[in-house]
RNA sequence: GGUUCCGUAGCUCAGUUGGAUAGAGCAACUGCCUUCUAAGCAGUAGGUCUUUGGUUCGAAUCCAAACGGAAUCACCA
């Protein structure tokens, strides 16, 4: 809350104390909408019992005490039925913008001194990412990138599913498919490769399905029996029996997803402090297992299996390691939550995870209680909706998915091609073109897929190409390009943008709402990290390039005669651009200079 | 079937702890480039906030039920 609305609630306080007797600690203001005159508003309704008077009769009241109160600050007040609605001075407004241009920390918070791990991406590495992985990842860094403004100590991780039975699959396919083609062989990116291979996998399971079915099998059994299956399940066994061929597959494979990966992650712009791999996890989780075994939290079956019961606290019994004495997917969350412990010792620990595992995170969650390590408190499950599209959800090995290379590159392209037809890039090298077009194309891409609150789910048409005009990152950008160009232009002219703002005339409208717009960065931020939501940045970012657009619409900056005023809209303008660099920065959106 | 989540303009989404005549963008229509970047600005049109009942000064928001949709309930991850 800004130090302007500490001071009008303070003194509603004492209004309603001294005029009313009525003792209130909780007050909230709101904004005045649109159509009426003011700033803040008060809404008088829950005092009229207590204070046996009109609604508008408290108000008018109301409104004149606060004039007698804090003079300095409120200018007038209008009585609407029974709202109170405030107008400040025009000083309050130009101290403010004068107080946020000279705030050597207007963006960032006060140090929390605490550290928070944050979990995202987490990819197989059986397959490329697709479109529902880069709102995951676009997500995290946002998140991540936030919590730091926030005043937090953040270190970013990447959980890499590089081992199980979906992983064999595709060794297996390649193995009988592949011809010893590689990445450099096919001129296919190596992630791309692998999950070829995956397909094939499938199709190839599926055909052994349909054969045995068509021989009178039931097709429960015929999962089971199709000998591709079988063979998968034999290529797991001996991979985790460490059998040398298995693994020098594993590792090649692996490996060029990785490649291909590491060049995904730098067109998203995305990085991670430290990346694990499952493969190094999961035996640390079995051995949590033996543990608990041995205290009493785990119970062992007739068949050997390993179970938890969780029906004290709503939820069911649960596996945690198989009979054969493999472990599952739980296993191996349990060990990385260990190790991640070890490695950093955060006092929270965010997973990035779509809702459709919010049940595993519920049951995790649990068990890392139970287990009552340092490690059992501060985990939070970030859960996002999924990106569907129009036909549903998306399915990789139906083919039904959006391609995260495929799309970025796509919209680059579309980036160049807008960009040139608007013939924006006159006097850019090449290179300053292509930076150009790859910062816009994903800017939208970014902005499109974090300007939606994450708890939600979205849909996304891949018929209908995403927007470059309206509520958009390129309109932010663009926003902010403009800012640059009057900032070039005023050093031309030798204005500078670092002078005093002195009050001479009134302020326009435009203006007030674009310093009261700048005032609330802060309180924005803070919201964005309470909530792990880009989306208020994204929001915040939108209003502000849409007021400023507003405002450089209606007044002249460079142009304006009077001095002072031109001192005050440039320093505006200025702040402006600083704070959309800074608030899409928290995005993972660059700000282009020139567009 | 159990659990959880969702339902706001033709489409995609905002909507703070309940507050005024429910807001943006896209799409449609009308204006504005000889002046700081028109990826912009201003305007018109578009709504039974799924439905019904309840709580109260006041409900898109809280409660209940119905209808519609999604996720999950694996010795998959």
């Amino acid at each position: 809350m800004s130090s302007i609305q500490v001071q009008l609630i303070n003194s509603i306080q004492s209004g309603l104390s001294s005029l009313f007797q009525i003792d209130e600690t909780e007050l909230s203001l709101q904004e005045t909408k649109k159509e009426f005159e003011g700033t803040y508003t008060f809404v008088v309704f829950p005092y009229t019992q207590r204070a046996a008077k009109a609604p508008g009769q408290i108000a008018q009241m109301l409104g004149e005490f606060l004039l007698a109160d804090i003079p300095s600050l409120v200018k007038a007040y209008q009585v609407v039925q029974g709202f109170l609605n405030i107008s400040l001075h025009d000083s309050v407004w130009y101290s403010l913008i004068q107080d946020i241009a000279q705030d050597k920390s207007a963006f960032q918070l006060a140090p929390k001194n605490e550290k928070i791990l944050i979990e995202y991406s987490s990819p197989n590495t059986n397959k490329p990412l697709h479109l529902g992985h880069l709102r995951n990842n676009f997500l995290g860094y946002s998140v991540a990138e936030i919590l730091k403004a926030g005043g937090y100590e953040v270190v970013k991780t990447n959980l890499v599913n590089d081992r199980g039975i979906h992983i064999c699959k595709s060794m297996l396919a390649y193995r009988l498919f592949g011809h010893r083609e590689t990445p450099e062989s096919s001129g296919i990116k190596g992630d791309h490769l692998v999950g070829k291979y995956y397909v094939a996998f499938d199709k190839a399971y599926k055909a052994e399905i349909e054969k045995l079915v068509a021989g009178g099998m039931e097709a429960e059994q015929a999962k089971n029996q199709a000998p591709i299956m079988q063979q998968a399940q034999a290529m797991l066994l001996a991979w985790e029996q460490g059998d040398a061929e298995v693994m020098e597959l594993w590792e090649k494979m692996n490996s060029w997803v990785f490649a291909g990966f590491e060049t995904s992650y730098q067109q998203m712009g995305v990085n991670f402090d430290k990346i694990y791999r499952e493969s190094n996890t999961y035996l640390l989780g079995k051995k949590l297992v033996e543990e608990g075994l041995q205290q009493g939290i785990f119970y062992q079956k007739p068949d050997n299996s390993v179970w938890i019961n969780l029906e004290a606290e709503g939820l069911d019994e649960k596996l945690v390691l198989r009979k054969d004495g493999t472990s599952v997917y739980i296993t191996q969350d349990m060990g990385t939550a260990q190790l991640k412990y070890e490695d950093f010792g955060a006092n929270q620990s965010i997973y990035v995870v779509g809702n459709e595992q919010d049940y595993h995170f519920e049951v995790l969650f649990h068990i890392l209680k139970k287990l009552n390590k340092p490690f059992s408190t501060g985990n939070y499950h970030l859960s996002y909706g999924m990106v569907d599209l129009p036909s549903g959800k998306m399915k990789s090995r139906e083919g039904t998915v959006v391609d995260a290379d495929d799309l970025m590159e796509e919209m680059v392209n579309t980036a160049k091609e807008r960009t040139l037809e608007l013939g924006k890039i006159e006097g850019f090298t090449e290179e300053e073109s292509n930076a150009l077009f790859h910062q816009l194309g994903m800017g939208a891409l970014k902005y499109f897929l974090l300007k939606v609150d994450p708890k939600k789910r979205m849909l996304f048409n891949p018929e209908e190409s995403i927007d470059f005009q309206g509520n958009t990152g390129p309109f932010i950008q663009y926003t902010h390009a403009r800012i640059c160009s009057i900032r070039r232009k005023a050093l031309e002219k030798g204005f500078s943008l670092e002078g005093n703002i002195n009050q001479t005339s009134a302020l326009a409208e435009s203006e007030k709402e674009l310093i009261y717009l700048l005032g609330t960065y802060k309180s924005r931020l803070a919201e964005a990290c309470d909530n792990f939501s880009p989306s208020v940045i994204a929001q915040y970012s939108f209003d502000l390039a849409k007021q400023f657009n507003k405002f450089y619409n209606e007044l002249s900056i460079l142009n304006e005669e009077n001095e002072q005023v031109r001192q005050l809209r440039l320093i505006l303008a200025d702040v402006t651009g600083k704070t959309i660099q800074h608030a899409i920065s928290l995005l993972g959106i660059v700000s282009p200079e020139r567009m």
